[in-house]
DNA sequence: AGTACCACCTGACGGC
DNA sequence: TGCCGTCAGGTGGTAC
């Protein structure tokens, strides 16, 4: 699920049920979650801190603790967080509990352990050490054009690429590219210039949309792809039926109508 | 450089 | 009802 706009409304959350806790204790459930740490270790970095503010980064959360400490958060495909009022009454799937001194607790569930959590000095550090490119919703058009012309793959693949933009995941990626009348299999380097600016403008509507809607895709205007993610589905735009292909042994849904291929 | 698989995990769903 | 294969919105590695 969490691509940059739930990441978006993780970090809300965050913000919201960290601010001004002093933090006791980290309680971990599942060691898998940790990368290049510890329990220990995390123990030391945040016991008697606060979280000072945080950052989305991609499909990261930088969560800032001290001048030269932080944490990198990635939800994988089933991160979540969670408050908790009573630390008697811990969800499942908690595999990391952040336990403040008030008694009240934030968990890290993650049901299929994809997810995971590492120490980080700063925020560049987060970027470089997982080789991420621009964010989505920071990059220019100009760079954005560069980036998607420099490329012979598929317009899917670039977009999902984080390492050349990130945030962008398999259902972003599908709902920006009906959006934009792109078929996905349309290849970055033969793209013209007014239709990826197209592409461009699009791709941050959709982002913000989303984020709007605080993610929650059930609520989205009809006309988005999204809700119609099912093989001969109507398109929203009334022109035919949706389709399924693999790309990248990706489930990808589109309208072979509206989706022009370049 | 681009692509095609496999792996990591767990649960839900459909077919038989 | 029960077993089994397949699939899920992410990422990383390997090999052609």
């Amino acid at each position: 699920m969490p691509e940059l706009p739930d990441v978006s409304v993780f970090k809300d959350y965050f913000d919201k049920t960290t601010f001004k806790k002093k933090i006791e204790r980290v309680e971990v459930f599942e060691k898998r979650i940790l990368k290049g740490t510890s329990e220990k270790e995390l123990n030391k970095s945040l016991k008697g801190n606060f979280f000072k503010k945080s950052d989305r980064y991609g499909k990261h959360l930088f969560a800032e603790i001290g001048p030269d400490v932080g944490l990198d958060i990635h939800f994988g495909m089933t991160g979540d967080l969670e408050h908790i009022d009573d630390l008697s009454k811990i969800p499942p799937y908690t595999r990391l509990l952040f336990v403040f001194q008030n008694g009240e607790g934030l968990a890290f569930e993650d049901q299929r352990k994809f997810g995971h959590i590492s120490l980080v000095h700063n925020f560049d550090e987060l970027i470089s050490q997982n080789n991420l490119g621009i964010d989505a919703l920071n990059i220019t058009a100009e760079e954005f054009l560069e980036i998607i012309h420099a490329k012979k793959g598929k317009i899917k693949s670039i977009l999902m690429n984080q390492s050349l933009i990130s945030g962008i995941g398999n259902l972003y990626a599908d709902e920006i590219l009906f959006q934009a009348g792109i078929h996905p299999k349309s290849k970055g380097n033969q793209i013209p210039e007014d239709i990826m600016k197209k592409l461009f403008s699009t791709m941050n509507k959709v982002l913000k949309t989303a984020i709007k809607y605080v993610a929650k895709t059930d609520d989205f205007p009809p006309d988005f792809l999204i809700n119609h993610r099912k093989e001969n589905e109507d398109c929203p735009g009334s022109c035919g039926k949706i389709d399924i292909i693999k790309i990248n042994g990706r489930t990808t849904y589109f309208c072979d109508a509206c989706q022009e291929l370049y």
